[in-house]
This record gives structure tokens, sequence and C-alpha cells, in this order.
DNA sequence: TTGTAAGCGTTATCAC
DNA sequence: GTGATAACGCTTACAA
């Protein structure tokens, strides 16, 4: 990144801590030339002769210059992202997201070296209020959020603000953040039709009382699973419920009290490891036997699905993949250009239904 | 923060998109005083009247400045913070240690707000080299590091550049780090002495055959349990078996062969919630029922190991908390002091053993 | 108590 | 192709 630093002429010449930074105005008199010069030269522009220009670099990395962020934000767009977490419960996802972007910019020869944060919001509101404040004070170039819901405040900031967001929605296209009245620009999903899928798997297997197990606060590609089975095909109507929990103890104790019920669901969905743990638990207590007597579906795959047992049936989705793909929204914002409008070719990542032990007919 | 905005004079007053931001010398004109004063008041220095201050307070509310991090770092400390997070796997912790942090650095009545985010990086070498690179360009203020072992390249930093490094390690004082010669100074850690009561434990419930499932690359407060089993006390020898996994596949693959030998351990330790499944699930594979036939101990608490049956006994050590005790290493850092030298009353959470039903004395 | 002005390290616009 | 030089928004001596 930056330049290629041929490190050997710096070997154990650990800059005194303390010492002044090295700028470009060093490595301009070093060289012999103007600061202009070095700055074009550094930020590989043209209108610098070609033997300046390597002389230049080499000053630079035998020097050990590094540009500073602040003096570069101080006259354009920062050059580094935010990827907002909204909970904790959000962190590996999150985390994903923010690997796969990286890799994605770093790929690019693009000389400036990009920086990927993730910024950690307890909630929605305060996720709102960290975002206008990053931007207004010009933190970074861009704002790569996910888990949007419907009336999400975040969503008014690109209006109010001109916040550069770039949203990743966990779901195909035309869902509903797509038609919302607040529509965002630049939106990343997911392709495929992992909900939908998921959705008639559920019903060819026999499932007409159906549950789902979400946290409170969370997006929504349940609501997608919810149309999906609630939306007919072969006629057979769907019973479906929405159980709402916010702490794992919530989730226990709503998932016990769900199959306890007189005509309890064949088909239970959960949005996380957290409300599958549950669910799973809940059955052994109550002597039902996955999947034989009960189904369990995962909104959202994990480690923790494939070593449970039976192993998970789940909605994979790349996170890592998203990110990546949410590179091509991305640096456009970095170099100052306004965000994408065409969503035509929005990029997109794929989700999948992988089919896994914990899920059959329903007992005859 | 920054100035308690009386927003009433912006309802609706979108800045218009792309309009030029609000700097100190739109508030000193409009308020008809100097930058330098309205600069003084923004940040709470003595040297302007009270009446002055307020007004220009008031004016910058209204108008709806908000400083320019670039332009503020230009000159002093960034007031922000980095905590790094190294793999997807340390996503939960170090997030929790970011919102932890966040909180007790926005408790302070402190004008200007500080901003903590958030660095993934894919491995300790990467971590490490990013960390140069933030500091050498001057992103942050303070940086925050978790999972530290033995000879972590990130050590170096602190001697090698000057890095102002918070490092928080998961154990008590007078662990490896404390003495070790790439030394650091300003550690935060855990109080009391959770793995030793849980190796104690352990040892009075009569296990002498004790295995650890860790991952790979991952610090080890494992390393302190170990020491701790073996260090005797009623003299009866514990053997202890260190099972590094990578994946969890592969954690799953040799809890099961681990669980197959002829004498298998008595216990087994777990550093986390894929190790956790995977112990569990491989003891139900051979038919060995927990915690009768086998005692699972988990080195750090999590909704899982509370959904889990049975519940797991484990090391609980709250990260939030740990992260706000690094607040008080990390201010002086944000103003510009040196690293504190005094270990004597460095910060510390504590750490304690929750026994759950996980652990039961070895079978007679 | 307030104002003036010199930086901070870049980028960008000019002349040469 | 190259070199001065003016921004960028803020902090901080120092002068008034």
């Amino acid at each position: 990144m930056c330049v290629i630093v041929t490190t050997f002429s710096r070997i154990g010449t650990s800059p005194a801590p303390g010492s002044r930074r090295i700028t470009i105005t060093d490595v301009a008199r070093t060289a012999g030339v103007s600061i202009a010069v070095v700055s074009y030269a550094l930020n590989g522009r043209p209108g610098v002769s070609d033997r300046t220009r390597r002389h230049v670099l080499r000053t630079a990395a035998d020097l050990g210059w590094r540009p500073s962020a602040a003096a570069r934000s101080l006259r354009s767009v920062p050059r580094s992202v935010s990827v907002q977490a909204v909970g904790v419960a959000a962190a590996a996802r999150t985390t994903a997201v923010a690997l796969g972007l990286r890799a994605a910019l770093d790929d690019a020869e693009a000389t400036p070296a990009t920086d990927v944060v993730v910024d950690v919001a307890p909630d929605h509101d305060v996720g709102a209020r960290d975002l206008e404040h990053a931007w207004t004070e010009r933190r970074h170039g861009a704002f790569v959020v996910t888990g949007l819901h419907r009336d999400d405040p975040r969503t008014r900031l690109v209006a109010d603000h001109g916040v550069p967001l770039v949203p990743l929605v966990p779901q195909q296209r035309g869902g509903m953040l797509g038609t919302a009245p607040g529509s965002v620009p630049g939106l990343v999903w997911f392709s495929g039709d992992a909900e939908e899928r998921a959705a008639r798997y559920l019903r060819e297997l026999g499932h007409r009382r159906v549950a789902l197990l979400v946290q409170d606060g969370h997006d929504d590609p349940s609501r997608l699973l919810l149309d999906a089975l609630a939306g007919a095909g072969d006629g057979a109507h769907v019973v479906t419920e929405e159980i709402v929990y916010r702490t794992e103890e919530d989730a226990a104790a709503r998932a016990a009290r769900l199959l306890a019920t007189a005509n309890r669901p064949t088909a239970v969905v959960a949005d996380g490891d957290v409300a599958l743990l549950a669910v799973l638990e809940a059955a052994r207590q109550r002597g039902l036997e996955v999947p034989w007597d009960l189904s369990v579906l995962a909104l959202e795959d994990s480690p923790a699905c494939r070593l449970v047992h039976p192993p998970a049936t789940a909605v994979a989705r790349s996170w890592a993949e998203l990110g990546a793909a949410a590179a091509v929204l991305v640096r456009p914002l970095l170099g100052g250009q306004p965000p994408r409008d065409d969503d035509d070719d929005a990029p997109a990542a794929a989700a999948r239904l992988v089919i896994r032990g914990s899920t059959a007919p329903v007992p005859a």
C-alpha cells in the first residue's frame, strides 16, 4: 500500500520514539525536488517524469515516510470505511463483512491504502447518532450498515445529511427496503431466494404449523420467510407465529413454552445460534426428538449449526463475500464520487439453503 | 458531546447535501468574535468570559457546527481509540470490550467526544502490520489489543515505534506477560484467580486426567490453568494434555478422537463455544453422560454455556468491564501524556468461576 | 478577555 | 516537468 517499501535501509532503524514525523517536505528536501512533485509521485499521478518518480518513491521508502491520515482527510474524502455493528449479537457477522471488504479493497492496485473499521453501537438509535456524528466530523469516507429494518432511523441519514451509506440487506432485491418510501440508493444484497426456498422446503416436508423465534430489534429476513410461507402455492394454509425474544434466558423460556402448547408447531425457525440452542434444549427437555418430532431450521449458518446434534439445516449467507461485493459501491465513494443509482447491477453474494439433519417430514 | 445542542432551531433544517461545512470561522463570524475565542469556548478552556462562552456555544449549536476530526488530529492526538480483534473468533469479545470502553469514555464529562472503533485483522501478523500503519499514519490516539501471547509480534511495536498500546490480558497479574522480556507497560488485567480456582476445583472433584481443547494461535489463559493443574498442592499428580484445533470441524474430530482413547480424560476444558459444543457432541456420540461420565469446563462464559445441556461451568470474564477499566489507561494517552508506568494500581476487572451443571466428581 | 497569526501535512492551482 | 503557494479547519502562542 502507498509505497512498496524496500525496507533494507531501515533494519534496526527504529525511529526514536518522540522524534518528529517524516513528512513529504522531508522527502522533498532529501530527494532534491519540490513537495508538489513528491505528492504527485507518491499518489501515482501524471505530471512527473518516470526517473523522478522512482527517485522520490525510493527516497520516501528509505526515509520511512508514511502519509498522515489527518492531513490527507483535511482536503479529500477520508480513505477509511466504517462498518457498523449494532449490538454484540451482530459482532460475528459484521466482523466477517469487514474482513471481506478489506480484502476486496486491498486487492485493488489502488495506491492509497484504505482502512476498514467497525463501529459498534449498543442499539439502532445510538447507531444512527454514531453515523451522523462520524459523518459530520468527516471521520470516514463511506459507511456500511447491516441489519437495516423498516423505519430504521439510519435510513433517514442519507436524505437528511447526505451520509454516504452502503446498506447491506440480507435478502434478495425487491424486498421491503427496495420499495419502502425512504428507499436508499446503493443497496447490496444477497442473490438467490434462500428464504423462499426454505419456505418451500418446509411446506414440501408437510409443515403447516411453523413458529419463528427471532431476536428483538433485528432485521427480518424472517419476514421474507413468513411471507413466503403464507404466500400459498399449493393452497395448503400454513399457520405461522412469530416469537420475539430479548436475552438468551428469554429465548430459552419462550422456546420451552412454545413446545409445551397443545398444538405445538411441527417446525421452528431460529434466527441465530441462541435461538437454535434454545429450541434444541427445549425439545430435549420435552423428550421431542429432532428432526422426527420437530424440525428446526436456522436462518443464519454458523459453526454451532454444524456442531450441534443433529447438525442444523440453515440458510447460509457468506457475509465476507457480501462485504467484498460492497467494495464495488464503496470505492467510488472514497474517490469522492456520488453513490451509484442504478440498482440494476447492484453487486450481490449468494445465499443458499444448506440441508442438514435437523429437518424432516412431518410425522404421519 | 462537545456541545449540548439545543436543537430546536434545526428542525427540518437539513443542511443541503453538498453544502459547505460549517467551521469555527462561520461560528466566529456569526457570533461576532474571533476564531480563537470560539476555539477556547468550544473546548472548555479558560480565558473566555462566561457570557461570551455561552453565546459561542449557543451559536455553534444553532449553526449545527461539528468539529472536523481531521483538522483536529492534525495538531493534536486523534481523539479516537482502536480496539483490535484478531480473527472472527475474537469478534464477540472485542465488541464487548469496545462497548465497555466507549461507555466509560463517554461517562467522563470531557467535552471532546472520543470515537472507539474496532480494527479487525485476520491474524496476528496482519494485526501487527495494521497497528504499525494505523499508528504511523496517526489514525488513532491509543490502541487496545487483546489476546496477546508470548512472542506476539505486536508486543515489539511499543519499543520499535512508540505505539501507545494498551494490552488487555485475560489473566491476573504476574502471569507470563508481566515478566516476559518484551514486557509491555500499561497492562490491564483481570483480577482474581479464576483459572487457579478452576484448577483447584477440578482437583478437588478428583480429576487426575484433564485435557484442554484450545484454538490454534489463541492467547492462553489455558496455560495458566495448566500450570495451576500441574503445580501440586495436595501432591496428587494431574496428567494434562493440550489439544489444539483450527476449525470447528477439526475441533469436532479431535474431541471425538480424544474421548475414544482407552484412558480418556475425566474432564475436558474448552476454550470457547466451538470447543464446548464439540466436546458435548463427542460425549453424546459415545454415550458418555455429562457430567457423570465426563466433566466439561469452559474457559469463556457465553450465552451458549447457559443454553446447552447441562449448562456449562465456566470462567466468566466481563470483557465489557475490562474495556471500561482500560479507559483509565486510554484517557491519558488521548491527552498526549505518556503511558503510565506504575503497574501497581493497574485497573482490573473481576474474573470468576461460575459453577453450573457440567462438572461433577470423578465417578468412583 | 479578546484578536492576530503561525503552524500541522497534505493536495491542488498556478506560473515557470 | 517542476516549483511556489494557497487552501483545508483547527489549536495555540503571543500581542493587544
